[in-house]
DNA sequence: CGACTGTCAATACACTTGTATATACATGCG
DNA sequence: CGCATGTATATACAAGTGTATTGACAGTCG
């Protein structure tokens, strides 16, 4: 038996990889595992591997393990994320009905990213403890960023509203709830999603004006 | 070497176990196993035999696999808050400011119970179809009380409500969401989260009565 | 008494897991 | 050129997995 194998290029059963893989290829080919029930924590080292098409333990050049590269992806789900949102308020410049147009950039945000924010949304209090750190740290960004938001606008309007923070932070729990539900769901299941997702936002908001006409005074 | 060995009672190794195990226990047994960060997908059959003192294969005589023990540890989590907030119901007759007390009774629930709860909040969009199905059956049930209660009380004082299936949606949603981040809180925090959710809630209640005031004309 | 039944345990098998070790190349640098 | 470095691979191993088979024991009924 010679020494020197060729590294199994064209033996026919495995296709043959030249460049070296990117992480991005390997979180790409973690998320095609996670299509149905299964959740990031049950993924196993070798799967992923196997999905990606490379040795196990070439998994080591890229990630520690597999908890790293699930934070990895948590924070890909947050970029994009943020990128959309931005790209979105840009829209809205010129629009109202601001509440319906975010909810459906949110919701589409869903599909296209790359699955990274429906695996942000379904495993938000699971995992390692970066894991949930790293998710966290996307929803207090979420929130902060929705808040100046709310007052940027009320100030526009020449209208105060009570604890914007509260608001901000139960608009984002609220959206991000529903979204994780909106994963599997049919089109027109997930336009009446919309519909109410955006009657619930508007409700908040419309409380929080109201609670602060009867006790803000002023 | 002798055919007949006496169930290795007494040889020190192993705690002998005589009684017959009940579901209850091997439930209980999973449970222990999930405190960190785990989630019940990783969790193996031999672990939870391991941890509920019985033989692997012993589970099979209780569940079909640990699927089935999860949708169980479900429905028993729903069960146990249907009748906290039933009572809770009871305390509520005689006083006002139904919304504080309802979420601290939630927020009970969550070490009351026996963990039961919390994994219901953690995995609500993980899992397999049944489970996943066994979850949002008892989301809705607490929609739909909440609904009815809702309602019932806009009756008595004369109040009418935009939307209250929308309402109690929105309300159950955050109320879920919220409670799945007090898991982990330090009791001064978590007080102030239920701060915070009260609040919320009563944004929402707010909200809803202001529209249905606005537009709905009577 | 003996036979049946339900609940458990022991053993075994084939498989997957994470990772240690050693090796093959390709690239760049002296 | 020789040689280090980085990225990939194959092989191997101990440990863990789900479950099939077999048998022990207790209880009940005839």
């Amino acid at each position: 038996m010679p020494l020197t194998r060729k590294r199994k290029e064209g033996d026919g059963s495995k296709s043959s990889r030249k460049a070296p893989i990117t992480e991005h290829e390997l979180m790409q080919a973690a998320v095609t595992l996670l299509d149905g029930n299964r959740s990031v924590s049950s993924l196993s080292l070798r799967e992923i591997a196997r999905a990606a098409d490379i040795a196990p333990n070439s998994f080591y050049r890229h990630f520690r393990d597999v908890d790293e590269l699930a934070v990895a992806l948590i924070d890909q789900a947050g970029r994009g994320l943020r990128g959309m949102i931005r790209e979105a308020r840009q829209r809205l410049k010129d629009t109202q009905g601001g509440v319906r147009t975010s909810i459906e950039v949110f919701m589409e945000a869903l599909d296209d990213d790359s699955r990274y924010l429906q695996i942000l949304l379904r495993e938000m209090s699971l995992g390692s403890a970066a894991f949930r750190q790293a998710v966290e740290r996307e929803l207090t960004y979420f929130e902060q960023e929705l808040c100046d938001e709310l007052v940027r606008r009320g100030e526009r309007d020449g209208v105060q509203m009570h604890k914007p923070e509260l608001v901000a932070k139960a608009i984002s729990r609220l959206v991000f709830s529903l979204g994780a539900s909106a994963d599997r769901l049919a089109p027109e299941d997930r336009a009446q999603l919309i519909d109410e997702a955006t009657t619930m936002v508007k409700m908040i908001i419309r409380g929080a004006l109201a609670i602060q006409q009867s006790t803000g005074k002023k």
